[in-house]
DNA sequence: TGACTATATAACTATATAGTTATACTCTTT
DNA sequence: AAAGAGTATAACTATATAGTTATATAGTCA
């Protein structure tokens, strides 16, 4: 699908999965979830920030539909399910990260 | 290049590029500008806003190396110049696209 | 049931930013 | 040089949101 086709009601989708996507702290947690599924407790620790914040952000996450959420038992589990999720997240440092290089030069190394 | 490989520093990168993308006007211009060059006059009447507005939109899409500008005379041309921009705007629309589609019915159509 | 653990939510504060209005800058033309 | 056109910027207001603290909700085990 090209820019063209898309209609306003999918900009407007798009453009607020991009602001979920668009925050530090939420690109710590996407990161994390690439290598596989963690409970809310594994993030807090691994990302460095407070359950609240970390359970909010999650939230936003999945409202997005860039995660899904699973319970079992006292846990939730969370993940990347969608490799369409993948794809753009990798397409994104793909491409943005030649780009960097070419314009500034070797901040990505 | 894989999540994984992203540097702290291009994380950052990536971040303010994604977070200047997800405004709905910056959308809007940059799916105009996905059809070619456009001086900003003529950038205004198309998107319907200010041109205060329109040009302090235009300088956030090119610091974050989204669109490239050029003075002709009195006119400042805009485009999107780098094949590298269309392929992340090509696969947000394609992927996400395709995730909305399967996840919320047809909101796409 | 009651204590405990894991997660989510509510209320709040501080900060960032989209849009507006007014003005400055730059180039062209007479 | 002066006037006008095209674009950028400064100052301001209103709104959105990231993070914190405190509390609520849901599941587990004694």
């Amino acid at each position: 699908m090209t820019f063209d086709q898309v209609t306003p009601a999918l900009a407007g989708k798009i453009s607020e999965m991009l602001k979920v996507l668009a925050d530090p702290m939420r690109l710590k947690i996407m990161k994390l979830l690439h290598d596989g599924e963690f409970c809310v407790g594994d993030i807090v620790e691994k990302v460095g920030s407070s359950q609240a914040n970390v359970s909010k952000h999650l939230g936003l996450l999945a409202q997005a539909l860039l995660v899904r959420s699973e319970k079992r038992g006292m846990q939730v589990y969370y993940r990347i399910e969608d490799p369409e999720v993948s794809k753009i997240c990798e397409a994104i440092c793909t491409h943005y990260g030649k780009l960097v290089k070419k314009r500034l030069g070797a901040l990505a190394s």
